[in-house]
DNA sequence: TCTGGGGTCCTAGGACCC
DNA sequence: TCTGGGGTCCTAGGACCC
């Protein structure tokens, strides 16, 4: 716990709603829904005015409908996220060489390391600043938390939201701390909040109060401890910038659940697949293959195999995803599938003839190499040698029409798709008009950025997917 | 029409080794 | 054959976070 509050936590405001609310004119103000949008879906994020009929993050998007049937319900697009992110985590790192991103809506910095001056105002202008600018250059809004500690922080740009900026001046965290609910200490889930409220102890003071020995008992050993030491207000854990992922894995859950045994053997290879192009994407090779088999039931079950030295080779992850399926039992139904690698290395010698046999395999497989999102759905083509198929119309995703200009998808069915046509820049909501779905005049186009470049008057904007596609990912 | 997808960390038991 | 004690690795599951 440091003497000024220097430790800043950024924490973007219903971040994807935001974004797709900057994006399409016509949405701000209204209830907009982010998320899966097929019979299992799940929200990612809804917007405040969405927040209002009871929609939250998590929830099944078919809940969603039912309290909130209104709201526009927009299928994710990471690829813009990931551009707006970038622009946010830039202006971070303007403030301080530690940032420490947390996920592409979140971070904390450390100002102190920045050379800001210790002191309460001094922090609070440069916050302050920071979301004006944040503002500027995205379209979006942050809250800023300030604090002596990571939890602090955290807990008060969770008080700022939204669109605010809290600071918690070191000396009165205890007192702020103490009523509050378990809940409110990062750490603390359903499970153990339940364990807790067994015990009696539902506030922090009442957490703080309760002793470590206690905790520990009814915790175990690294929990109790850990959350005692956060309930009365010892936190000193840096703010770290850099950590190597440890893990990489990709998962399905399909529209009906699998039965046929050929057919799991099929998807689990493909996802094999995937999940070594994210691997060698991020130039690392990895010891231990697990697969992950969610039933009928919801039940889950995981089975790993460490192998001699680590690997990036497409076909020893799918032989060894194979035979952990092996020993599982698919026959009642298969929900969602995945596979994963841990214990990751960089690359090691053997490696290398791995690399080029993949990297051929994937250049005669037509890889798309790139993040598995709706965009990526939209741009993929019939290579199976069958029919094209009817291209997919996800709701919220941009198209551009010879005529009519840029727009984006409202909705589509029985055989039509309905587009408003509106930039982000529009003054006013565009207008709305309803296509065939093979209307030889519509195509799919990638994201333009939300605020509008300066540069070079009247040259067009450079579409957000070149930005991405250069930065390398 | 209940319950996504990508991660991290911790626990606990058994194998194995010295 | 009448039972150590620790350390590390592997596997499986669970809690939690965004």
């Amino acid at each position: 716990m440091r003497g000024s509050p220097t430790i800043l936590h950024l924490d973007m405001d219903a971040f994807y709603a935001s974004v797709e609310q900057a994006a399409k004119p016509s949405l701000r103000g209204k209830p907009v829904v982010v998320g899966g949008i097929g019979p299992r879906g799940v929200v990612a994020t809804a917007s405040y005015e969405a927040r209002v009929f009871g929609v939250h993050s998590a929830m099944a998007t078919a809940q969603a409908r039912r309290l909130c049937p209104n709201a526009a319900y927009l299928t994710p697009r990471f690829s813009l996220y990931q551009q707006v992110s970038g622009v946010v985590m830039g202006l971070l790192a303007e403030l301080s060489p530690l940032v420490e991103p947390l996920s592409l809506d979140e971070a904390f910095v450390d100002l102190e390391a920045g050379g800001v001056e210790p002191a309460t105002e001094a922090v609070r202008a440069v916050g302050e600043r920071l979301r004006g600018d944040i503002l500027a250059a995205t379209g979006v809004s942050g809250s800023v938390g300030l604090a002596g500690s990571k939890m602090l922080a955290k807990i008060a740009s969770e008080q700022a939201k939204p669109d605010g900026l809290v600071v918690i001046e070191p000396g009165t965290e205890l007192e702020l701390l103490g009523p509050m609910p378990v809940r409110t200490i990062p750490g603390v889930g359903p499970a153990t909040a339940e364990t807790l409220r067994r015990a009696g102890i539902h506030t922090v003071a009442e957490t703080a109060e309760a002793g470590e020995a206690e905790l520990v008992r009814l915790l175990g050993k690294a929990h109790g401890a850990g959350l005692y030491a956060l309930a009365t207000g010892h936190d000193e854990r840096p703010v770290v910038a850099e950590r190597d992922a440890k893990s990489v894995s990709v998962e399905d859950t399909f529209a009906e659940d699998l039965t046929d045994r050929t057919r799991v053997q099929l998807e689990l290879a493909r996802l094999a697949d995937r999940c070594v192009r994210r691997l060698r994407a991020a130039g690392r090779s990895g010891r231990t293959v697990v697969i992950k088999v969610r039933r009928y039931d919801f039940s889950t079950l995981t089975r790993s195999e460490t192998l001699r030295g680590p690997t990036d080779d497409p076909a020893v992850v799918r032989e060894a995803a194979a035979r952990l399926l092996e020993g599982v039992d698919t026959t009642a139904g298969v929900r969602l599938l995945g596979v994963g690698v841990s214990g990751l290395a960089d690359y090691t010698q053997e490696d290398l003839f791995a690399q080029a046999r993949a990297a051929e395999a994937a250049e005669a497989a037509g890889e798309d190499g790139g993040l598995q999102d709706a965009e990526g759905a939209l741009e993929r083509r019939a290579d199976d040698g069958e029919a094209v198929p009817a291209r997919r119309w996800l709701p919220g995703l941009d198209v551009v029409h010879r005529e009519l200009g840029r727009g984006w998808v409202q909705g589509s069915g029985l055989g039509r798709v309905t587009v408003r046509f509106e930039e982000p820049w529009s003054a006013a909501p565009g207008r709305v008009r309803t296509f065939t779905v093979d209307d030889p005049d519509l195509e799919p186009a990638e994201p333009v950025p939300l605020i509008r470049p300066v540069v070079g008057e009247g040259a067009p904007a450079p579409p957000v997917g070149d930005v991405a596609a250069a930065s390398g990912r």
